[in-house]
DNA sequence: GTTATTGCAAATGATTTGCACAAGG
DNA sequence: CCTTGTGCAAATCATTTGCAATAAC
């Protein structure tokens, strides 16, 4: 967690008059300790490790409290629990691409799509405020040689690769 | 629904070697008897004032179908339960538009935005399979004017317009 | 006749919530 | 102190599923 991240949850707990509490401080700083989207469930995992007396509820509450103060931002990359992304406070405009193959998200900018909606969104009557692009793709690179590392790798973890229960 | 549909749905039944049956044949035709989202449960009404006997189940099931299909898309307008868009069979790579203010929805078409998106995807070793642009925006007509046609006559059906259950 | 399909009710699973206790300011 | 925050367990609620009965072909 960086300053810049450190400042914005300041802001956040002070703005809502919050305390300061130590579960709801874990779960802040776990958020952001990587740049990896992750579900409640992973964070609740990564949190219990250093902060083993957290609850989900916490993380559940103080997720939802991110999310409003827009730290946070639910994404949908087409599972079944909500992603959360901690990337937007250094990214507010990026999109994303998912690999249907291996899972792999790869997050990108381009202000050219952020003009074209703007143009659209303003033709239309309204104003834009937040744009998510999500482009589903298959890796070239599995097509052409069979074989892509990323495939391997989520093999071997045992991520699961496409939706529902 | 229309013959371009109807040749999609015979052509999934033969495809998969189903059967024809009455409740499956009520929800196909309800899904596609207006251009609207909707939800597994909106839908489930909808097919109930014709075929009253129809379970939720089969409702589920038959969504499940169609999407895997490509009938159907399942999109992401930050609700919580899943909405359903039968709109792609005719506009393949249209895009939302989701106004905070009063939940109305507008679709939208530019090709730029697919030359974009493609360009990008192939520069990162992938090929774009599909996309889906969500823009949320604010009303202009409801800044300016302090009223807006949609925001009445969703407070007048008590549309619920912000998430969460 | 077989096999797919259905409706029902029970199960599932992520998320939310009520409540009594603990901790912050 | 006086609230706000917490953990726990129970509640929610959309969606899925097992199963016996029913309908396709």
């Amino acid at each position: 967690m960086n300053e810049a991240v450190q400042a914005r949850v300041d802001e956040l707990i002070r703005r809502k008059g919050l305390r300061r509490t130590k579960p709801r401080d874990a779960v802040f700083k776990e958020a952001f300790a990587r740049d990896e989207h992750f579900t409640a469930e992973e964070l609740y995992d990564r949190v219990r490790r250093t902060n083993a007396d957290t609850s989900r509820a916490t993380v559940y509450r103080t997720l939802a409290l991110m999310v409003e103060g827009g730290l946070l931002r639910e994404i949908d990359l087409g599972e079944d629990q909500t992603t959360y992304d901690p990337n937007f406070l250094n990214k507010p405009a990026h999109n994303h691409l998912v690999c249907i193959d291996c899972g792999r998200v790869v997050e990108f900018e381009d202000e050219r799509v952020e003009a074209i909606n703007e143009e659209v969104t303003h033709k239309l009557g309204f104003k834009a405020l937040r744009q998510t692009l999500k482009i589903e793709a298959t890796c070239e690179q599995l097509r052409t040689n069979g074989r892509c590392p990323n495939l391997i790798a989520a093999r071997l973890t045992g991520k699961r690769l496409r939706r529902k229960r």
